[in-house]
DNA sequence: TTGTATGCGTTATCAT
DNA sequence: ATGATAACGCATACAA
């Protein structure tokens, strides 16, 4: 709105070329400490800033990145995309770059949305998320032969750079703590199999209960989708398998999951942490305050979040990167949710964290 | 990373000027049908699409909008601020314009961050969510006399640009409800008085117990901060209060709050809706599942996105706007959870939807 | 050590 | 109806 200052506005308030002041800017060149001194003194005077378009225009480099999400789309609780975002923006802030909502249209829309932005040259490179099976936006953003990064693979997309949570691996130690704690009957509130989030945390349970010899009941594995209220009715099912076979634990792939099982297990009037044992995905807030403690698994979202940004700018500033997913493990959070078998495993402390 | 398209290479494949590649594009001048098709076509054929750069620099426009919200901030849940986003995001692209994320830093930071931004001309202008009383984001970006909408209003600014839902006139709503199913005794679940938002849903529920007469015990006002945990303790409280003070309805400013309030009434062995009534805020989707169907208020996001995105671009052209908040009034949404006295108000029908 | 010239891709004003 | 010229603000190779 007011007058805009520019190189040459500094350069005239300090009395010398507007190049020099450039140089000054980037600290290049060689010029007196005493000129520099006093040219920067103009710049802070003036509040100069260099204009992002004319930046943009003459180094082919807009510094900034597209970061494609969904509203709808719920193998992550809005909860881990919340604070993945969060965590892009600021670590790419600290590289002087500016993070672009790219809304998600139409599948038929998404390849010449993505194409627009190329061709603009509004961006220099894309982040995903959500990314499902045979995502659309991978093919699209790949053709295109601009720098991405995904938060989460697709099955069909090896060949692209990408960072993930290793669901099973996640799963796969809170299933060991609860056969450590004693527990020998164990279920899983899943999603359904279109779900690749759901089936990679799936396999962790499958994994270590075969590894541990022990035998699934297929009445065991329930699949469907939703949060709290899911939780609760498929505990309910869980509950009602008559009592040889009946489960002593439940693991769930997500904390409202795991807080609607909670519920349905005390409405049967029996407690959690002592009859039965129910463990949750995701580490929410509002977990550590159930009665009792949830035990889950947290995601490294911060560790995420670095590791996209950097591979990305890895990309965008002609590095050979690599194509292959990095996968970054989650770490159990014991509480008291996950105690039973007449608390077994009391000694190992409630409330610690344990990163196997 | 291909050739880039520019109005040059396209004035070529067409064989006329560049100047006149670019009126085509703007749909300027005095053009023959004949040759303005033959250069579309050739547009259509490289794919050609202005720089943003370079039309940024020349225009003075950057065509993007700076969003500052805050992770952290609870007053709103996080699915109206994603819901707010995701709207603002699609509305902007409507307009020609994309949403730049501006995360919020330190308190000292927040004058010259928003400071560089507008100097480097990155952005037209900015879009603030998560507004707390005497938001210094508020000073901040009214000092750079930068376009500006805010959702949610400060106490301070009254002479900003702003939308905001009117929380007093939709918790009035449910109050009004309430009493008008029978009940007598409504407590309410609400924030510290730190909290603007949260004072302003109080109103709503003083403003109606007062019109009707009601007198209102101080133990039925629980102040506190949480979501499901809170509501949870807040209702035991409640609850405790002997019986002829005993409420016999609560009011919470928050879904996920009555979600744990309703835990609470069903732990002590009475039933939401018979017994006991519970009104929520939000109108989350899970909202709907619980058993029973949560009465609740529904903002109306879409329409502040809207509004916010008007106000703002109104602005941008330099109109001259309104710097009055603009209310917008939430709808009450009746299910069973509200129900009690009897089923007094059963002949209403519950799952219905009024638009008061 | 400092200053000059050129072009990035676009829009807009002016002749033709 | 169409084309030449200038300017937006910056970076950089090159000359002084």
């Amino acid at each position: 709105m007011t007058e805009p200052v520019t190189l040459k506005t500094v350069a005239k308030h300090a009395g010398v070329s507007y190049q020099t002041v450039s140089k000054v800017v980037h600290n290049q060149g060689q010029i007196s400490p005493a000129l520099r001194q006093r040219i920067q003194k103009s710049i802070d005077e003036l509040g100069y800033r260099p204009n992002a378009a004319a930046q943009a225009l003459r180094t082919h480099a807009s510094h900034l990145i597209g970061y494609s999400w969904s509203l709808e789309r719920k193998d992550h609780s809005s909860f881990i995309l919340d604070q993945f975002q969060h965590d892009i923006v600021e670590d790419a802030e600290d590289a002087g770059y500016h993070i672009l909502l790219v809304p998600r249209r139409t599948e038929h829309d998404v390849d010449s949305h993505f194409r627009e932005l190329v061709k603009a040259r509004r961006v220099d490179g894309f982040i995903l998320s959500s990314i499902e099976y045979n995502d659309p936006r991978i093919e699209s953003v790949a053709r295109l032969k601009v720098p991405f990064v995904s938060f989460g693979r697709s099955h069909t997309s090896d060949a692209t750079a990408c960072v993930d949570v290793d669901g099973r691996a996640g799963i796969a130690k809170a299933v060991h703590h609860l056969i450590d704690s004693g527990h020998r009957r164990i279920a899983i509130i899943a999603w359904p199999d279109s779900s690749r989030v759901g089936n990679d945390r799936l396999a962790g349970y499958l994994d270590v209960m075969s590894d541990a010899g022990l035998p699934v009941e297929p009445a065991w594995i329930v699949r469907g989708t939703g949060e709290t209220e899911y939780g609760y009715s498929a505990a309910q099912q869980l509950l009602a398998i008559p009592e040889p076979s009946r489960p002593s634990a439940i693991v769930t792939v997500l904390d409202s999951i795991a807080m609607g099982a909670m519920q349905a297990v005390e409405t049967c009037g029996l407690i959690v942490g002592r009859d039965i044992a129910v463990t949750g995905f995701d580490d929410m807030p509002t977990t550590r305050h159930l009665k009792p403690g949830l035990t889950t698994i947290r995601q490294p979202i911060r560790e995420v979040a670095r590791a996209v940004l950097s591979l990305l700018l890895a990309q965008v500033n002609g590095e050979q990167s690599v194509v292959q997913p990095l996968m970054l493990s989650p770490e159990l959070v014991i509480r008291e949710s996950s105690q039973g078998y007449g608390h077994v495993d009391h000694e190992k402390g409630a409330l610690s964290t344990v990163t196997a």
